[in-house]
DNA sequence: CTGAAAGCGCTAACAC
DNA sequence: GTGTTAGCGCTTTCAG
């Protein structure tokens, strides 16, 4: 038999589809119908039924109705940490997809289920699906777990990934044109009379190594020759891309301009740049990635490649909802643009 | 009889425990057990257990866990929005708080369920916590329902709610000492030597109304008299503050500095002041509050009263903890600090 | 140590 | 139209 455990926290009422039935004088089905609206049981009895469940407060308890139905009316939003294991949710990109999810989905009357993973333990991916916490899921970023996505995709339908799309995959992407972007950003310094254009940040995952490729096409149309030397590996964050950057500027090779993963690496390329005496965009011209509200009012402004998240973020959860209608729908690309400013 | 209802989506194994014991030849229990680390199952056959769930990808049903347990481990992250029924989850205060909230959460491995709601509908907290999907409910910001949280706190003991203490509250809060704030930002101002200090931003909202209490606090204390004219309302979003900052400046009332609600809303000055052609800060001198990363690299660098989210989001949800628990958890106060940068 | 069985709260097929 | 009833998949008491 169970004892409520209560340790002393105290339950509100936890009234259950019974107690109102037995108030309404009717059975648990009866009440189950009404409740669902359904237009068997005559509308007077059904707003009177309703009525003394919301008098009373009661609501469909969902962990029931999800176990009964097999479906929970949740999505799951995905945020995989590829490397460090104490990283927070900070990233202001991450944060505005997010966001942008969110609203997406709630429109749609479902819930957000947010989960944090560290996707390197094997089996991430299936322990989730196999919770059945979540009716579909999202994932923000595929990070390293191209061959992960790749094996849980044959099986599970309902999953859309934000990120690149690459030869040989077999789950469905909602990402920005990142070679496009490359290729503008680096456009856009040429045109400005730059030739040594310097590469910030990461390349290994898809994303990063699409945008890195679209550098290199940049350089090729602009009659540019690539040089090594001016690629600058440089974590995710603030911090760490600053230090990143200073170092960089310490082995004093020689250049004009940068063109950054992201934004929040562009302006740590400010930080470190403003510390070494250069200006922007005198001495070296940026452009950056992304257009998060920190590029707009940066000093100076910052010029950057603008991601559509409220586009994307409403072709994740379209793709999505087709999905887990069994549709089989495909990957979608969202067009980037460059948004001028001053500091390039 | 049940049909599976499969629409053509296509369901991965949806192996159940049964499986598990068929497969391992023992009884559902001994598997439940096992998979509990139920030290009566002998070492050896738990990991037996172990190893055959993983291998074919079983995971726990949550929702018949949960139905069985009556309880979810998952938390309820809820933004309530007052106004606006369309509004976007993108304030970047907002944002981070939820990343915040969301490390805090997964450090005690329980899942954030996000809730956007529109909290002028009644009985809007009721159906969230009647619903069961979390054992406990973390608010953030309490916006102006005072009375709907304090009706729900009297029977609903794990919540916490970020946002100001106020007299008669019977609900659990945890907030920015937001009176400080307001007094440490009009200390700066004075400092400097501004005696026209204008207010931006609501003063409905309890956390509004503390810091312009603090505002004036910091004016009578500085002997400078309180002129309603520089009381400027505005909007939360950054666009129709800077309109509204627009506004007030056409109406020609002399002013040479600006406290802040928000960080979003000194920036959204920065522009109104710039398009009219004033220069920050020698001829106004802003103050805002937050300390978001916008504010750290603006134009000029917004000088800004430090909330220290990471503190703040600590605290909720150890109070959620502890009252969850049982215990009678007391609301807190965590303290601020002014951030001098450039632009008072 | 292990298994049988009850039941968490709900929905819906099936009878009436 | 409405009620009875059989589970959804799991945990845990109780019996052995």
């Amino acid at each position: 038999m169970i004892r409520p455990a209560s340790g002393g926290a105290s339950e509100p009422s936890r009234l259950k589809m019974a107690d109102i039935a037995r108030m309404a004088g009717v059975s648990i089905s009866t009440v189950s119908r009404a409740l669902a609206g359904n237009s068997l049981i005559p509308k007077p009895l059904r707003d009177q039924i309703v009525e003394i469940a919301q008098t009373h407060g009661y609501v469909v308890n969902q962990s029931a109705r999800s176990l009964r139905l097999r479906k929970t009316d949740t999505i799951g939003v995905i945020i995989p940490l590829a490397h460090e294991a104490g990283q927070l949710i900070s990233d202001p990109f991450f944060l505005e997809m997010v966001g942008r999810l969110a609203d997406e989905i709630t429109l749609r009357d479902y819930s957000v289920l947010l989960n944090k993973v560290i996707a390197t333990e094997p089996g991430w991916l299936e322990r989730i699906i196999q919770s059945h916490r979540a009716d579909g899921l999202l994932v923000i970023g595929q990070s390293t777990q191209h061959e992960a996505l790749n094996t849980v995709a044959d099986a599970y339908r309902p999953m859309v990934i934000w990120g690149a799309q690459i030869p040989g995959q077999r789950y469905c992407t909602v990402g920005s044109d990142n070679i496009e972007g490359g290729r503008l950003a680096v456009a856009r310094l040429a045109a400005r009379g730059r030739r040594r254009i310097a590469f910030l940040g990461a390349v290994d995952a898809p994303e990063a190594a699409q945008r890195f490729e679209g550098y290199r096409q940049g350089l090729d149309r602009a009659g540019i020759a690539f040089d090594p030397a001016l690629v600058v590996p440089t974590p995710y964050t603030m911090d760490e891309a600053g230090q990143a950057v200073a170092a960089f500027l310490a082995r004093g090779v020689a250049f004009d301009a940068a063109f950054a993963f992201s934004d929040v690496i562009a302006v740590a390329a400010f930080g470190a740049l403003k510390a070494a005496g250069r200006s922007v965009p005198d001495d070296v011209a940026v452009v950056g990635f992304d257009d998060v509200p920190l590029a707009r009012h940066g000093a100076p402004p910052l010029t950057t490649i603008r991601q559509d998240l409220r586009s994307g973020a409403r072709a994740m959860v379209d793709l999505l909802f087709r999905r887990m209608a069994g549709e089989d729908a495909p990957s979608t690309l969202i067009p980037v643009e460059l948004v001028p400013r001053d500091s390039a």
